[in-house]
DNA sequence: CAAATTTTGTACTGATCAATCCAAAACTAA
DNA sequence: TTAGTTTTGGATTGATCAGTACAAAATTTG
């Protein structure tokens, strides 16, 4: 029919997430999707409707991988205070040392970023902090079934604390917080629950 | 000696602030800043050496404001546990209903957006921290004194832990998190104090 | 009033922004 | 081989960016 492409789509927006989340929405150019990428504007904007289309495809695809992340921890066999433990203790490793390549998470930068201006965006983020909270919920529920979480706890309040607490932690971390002190969060965090 | 000026300067850091504090760093232009502060470029520009000078001037402006607040409620005559009680209050009334106006806190939207490329403003925002760090714990090991404290708890830790929870507030504001979330974390956090 | 000095408004700079245009290249199906 | 189709590179668009240049206006001091 017609020439093929000589690229892979998934990879293009894999490396278009790289530029964003290294960089934020505002302070990547096109240019240094051009780069990122190793496309040309054309194929670009021949694949892509715009630069806010290619960045809602590869929070997206952030998403999709982190929620994978989280899911697999929270579907796993542990007690429900361990997966806490560990999802707590995925974001001390992501943040420990932010002045060494931090990046934080893309899901935090973009609501700081974008939410109040870009509705679009918003409702992609909502809608993830949603799915985040209803599987943190579930498995706290299940905890406290187990007898492993205090059942006189709202299952609900300690799922939004839970998430709280973790973009707090990455918030403190771009402020100079060391491993150490996120530690001291995670443990003071689990004794809340 | 010579023309006067026939504008205040520290009015027009506070429109400045105003403006920043509405869209952002990056997203606010000079003209915007012409804009908000009533003055022509050459006025802005004789006053303050850059944009990023301004805005300089109006994150401290707003530090300076908010540690005024927190300090006041910090050494107060409240016991301990209602002293954070009130500063987590605070974060509600703030955030509480987002959407309606929202604009969150100036420290942790910049700490977001700037922090990570801008090593002038994440020595701000780190000694900002650091400042109110340290009027934290100190507040919190004076209740550990008067017994409304647990003793056995490392109040530095509590500290970091208290600055992290209002960070994740303003965060989950952000994704369409209502009062009722936000006083249900402020319940939790208190919880673990 | 006049000299000295500073502020102010306006026009302008060169850079960069996201996005588009267009024709040449590359490929498939007939 | 050729007609038909899509991708691709590179030039270009018009808007906007932060910041500057410059002269007119405004004021104080002598």
């Amino acid at each position: 029919m017609a020439r093929p492409r000589k690229f892979d789509e998934e990879r293009a927006v894999d490396a278009a997430l790289e530029a964003f989340w290294t960089a934020g929405y505002e302070a990547t150019s096109t240019q240094d999707l051009c780069e990122a990428t190793g496309l040309g504007r054309s194929s670009i904007y021949n694949t892509f409707k715009s630069k806010h289309d290619l960045f809602r495809r590869a929070l997206l695809r952030y998403m999709e991988r982190k929620n994978g992340n989280i899911d697999a921890v929270l579907e796993g066999g542990l007690p429900a205070r361990e997966k806490l433990r560990a999802l707590l203790d995925v974001i001390v490793e992501e943040e420990g040392l932010y002045a060494e390549d931090g990046r934080g998470c893309l899901v935090v930068n973009s609501c700081i970023e974008l939410a109040a201006r870009d509705a679009e965006v918003a409702r992609v983020l909502e809608r993830d902090y949603r799915r985040r909270f209803e599987a943190l919920k579930a498995a706290i529920e299940s905890g406290q079934r187990d007898g492993d979480i205090d059942r006189a706890k709202d299952a609900g309040a300690l799922a939004h604390f839970v998430i709280a607490a973790i973009g707090g932690m990455r918030v403190s971390a771009r402020l100079g917080v060391g491993r150490e002190a996120l530690e001291g969060i995670v443990r003071t965090t689990l004794d809340a629950v």
